[in-house]
DNA sequence: GTTAAATACTACAAACAAGTAGCATTTATG
DNA sequence: CATAAATGCTACTTGTTTGTAGTATTTAAC
């Protein structure tokens, strides 16, 4: 259970250019917009890039906008693609692999409450965020 | 939204304690019982001794037990002294402090779930993991 | 073609979390 | 009292994540 600070990142940058998902970002205009280190900002967006949510124009003029429909790409994506699903989905003990054949206790107790939090990530996309009837990000 | 590793032991630590409340384990009979490495584990097991779960008796025969009552104990006291409530409570966008007044698209998207998850670390205490019809830990 | 403004690549540095080690202290046992 | 078996304290080491720097590459504009 772990959202790491990139992927809190990523949150920010594809929620705020989900807002206009047919705009071009520059890395600069997005540092304006989001308070993220400008280098590191500039490597997630390769990254994110790579991962095929945006896709980047290179030389003058260039930037990134999105790969897909913003209705297509989930929130469990995003995690995923930077701090995999176990990030999530794993062991609430801390096990790599499952020595109880996924029933202990903790299991037991903890089971509804991770999938409600898987269910909300995969359910929810970039699109569902920002129709949401507010102005920011 | 962050259990650290370190959390996910001090669920199998107190988990297996909770079993027989009123045992007093040594480290030694712990780190058997738990696949933990030795030293970090009776550096943790001082930890929680100062957050108040369990209690510490030195010298020889020396070792540890429950300072409270296990029904008493909720994990989400466990991660609070650990990781710190923000872990769980925090802004899902990384934000230290919130700009929009608790009240963005993905605030509003989370917050069920993230109420989902206080809620049951809040309700559940060790008694009640230890109160479910398995035999493991 | 040259310049300027953008992304791409790769290595390094700093901060943090996890794990290790040595030695001090406490106390039951004989 | 001496020994042994336990916890307490503090510093160090290792590994991972986050952040920075330098340089190369791409392409629009002049
Ligand atoms: S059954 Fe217990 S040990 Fe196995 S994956 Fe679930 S929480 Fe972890
Ligand atoms: S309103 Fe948005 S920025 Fe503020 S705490 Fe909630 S998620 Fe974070």
């Amino acid at each position: 259970m772990n959202l790491s600070k990139t992927t809190k990142y990523a949150f920010r940058i594809l929620g705020h250019m989900a807002k206009d998902e047919k705009v071009l970002y520059s890395a600069q205009q997005l540092h304006k917009d989001i308070d993220i280190p400008e280098r590191y900002l500039r490597r997630l967006l390769t990254d994110l890039s790579k991962s095929g949510f945006i896709k980047s124009i290179q030389g003058r003029q260039g930037g990134f906008t999105f790969a897909r429909d913003t209705s297509k790409i989930t929130l469990m994506e995003i995690v995923d693609s930077i701090d995999g699903k176990d990030s999530i989905d794993g062991c609430i003990l801390g096990y790599d692999v499952c020595v109880f054949n996924y029933s202990c206790p903790m299991h037991n107790v903890w089971e509804e409450t991770k999938q409600k939090t898987i269910d909300t990530l995969t359910k929810t996309s970039l699109k569902d965020i920002n129709n949401h009837p507010h102005d920011v990000f």
